[in-house]
DNA sequence: CGAAAATTTGACATGACTCAACTGGAGTGG
DNA sequence: CCACTCCAGTTGAGTCATGTCAAATTTTCG
């Protein structure tokens, strides 16, 4: 199976169409603690995840770390608000298991969407679903008390909860890895 | 100005284009406090805000209800996790202040991206940035305290203070009214 | 094993919620 | 033109969820 039928499944494409969406991506690998984006940096990379587990995240104005989302095999990740604004970073992108990656710049995504559009259409899709998972993040946060958000969590990325430490997922809940600790306290206890 | 212009700007179509882009939009008007969707209908229409001002919102478990976002004048509104993955609607459309809307059947739409593709990249470009405004929402909420995100909120967006009640800001920000309430009074004296 | 990192616990502070009552303005009808 | 009602907004008192800070405990890993 080619790079092109794992990253943009369910499409055929020619030979040649594979041998050009395949030039445009490079295949990068990072170590757990890597640092693939700074805020702050120019953001001209996409990143698909072919292994490993990454998350984003964004420091605020006291320091504190609010993680948007991670990231795990055949996950698309950047800082999305600059990549297609083509502005500099406001995410970190953070490497939390030995990742392979592989990236593309903007530039050559827009390349492809013109030779090939039904890529164009993929992406748009894709861009859909990743819209309504933010919609019923949004919500969720709304609706939810921290207790339903992390079972929500855990029951739904149970394959990402299994890579990553409970204080990131307080970061991504919204709450402290103390109020996280007696959450799942409360729940053990039934 | 023809409609498509009005909502498709900064692309040059041709009479033609035109014309088949104007014959799947329909006008709609409704009056303040009618419900254009209803959570459970079907989704199948985006629309266009020629002019008024509506808001989507969602009940949650206890009757309460949270408003995902508000649309005026040049804003497309629609529930998008219902329209793209074609499911019953989990959010509630109301007018808020008359309003002339321009609607599009999502088959409509896919057909409008097939015939005429820089549609669909127009129609791309706008769901990033709405995907970017969503991100920074979730943000806000996890970085922000209410009273920073409620001056947020108004200086983002007078346009749409000046047309809504202060108990849809509140739940837009996810609050009481009761805890605006003090936040405006807090804000006021200094 | 030992050090560093992650998690838990306790005591206390605080921001936001609930519920109930009150205020003030807009609109209606006698 | 006043009395009445309705609605939005405000205020007060008490409660609760979550935060902060400090310390103890457990886990991870070189």
């Amino acid at each position: 199976m080619s790079i092109v039928d794992q990253m943009i499944k369910g499409e055929d494409f020619t030979p040649s169409e594979i041998r050009f969406i395949e030039s445009k991506f490079k295949t990068v690998s990072f170590k757990k603690g890597d640092v693939i984006l700074k805020a702050g940096d120019q953001t001209t990379h996409q990143y698909y995840v072919h292994d490993g587990c990454l998350r984003t995240f964004f420091i605020d104005y006291s320091g504190k770390e609010h993680t948007l989302q991670f990231a795990v095999k055949d996950w698309w990740i950047s800082d999305y608000t600059a990549f297609f604004d083509q502005e500099n970073a406001i995410l970190t992108i953070e490497c939390l298991e030995e990742a392979i990656l592989y990236k593309v710049f903007r530039k050559d995504l827009e390349l492809i969407y013109k030779e090939i559009p039904k890529v164009e259409t993929y992406f748009r899709k894709k861009l859909e679903k990743a819209f309504s998972s933010f919609q019923n993040r949004i919500l969720s946060n709304l609706a939810n008390p921290a207790k339903a958000r992390y079972l929500d969590f855990i029951t739904t990325y149970p394959d990402i909860e299994a890579k990553i430490k409970n204080y990131h997922i307080a970061s991504y809940l919204g709450i402290t890895t103390e109020s996280l600790s007696r959450i799942r306290k409360e729940l053990v206890n039934h």
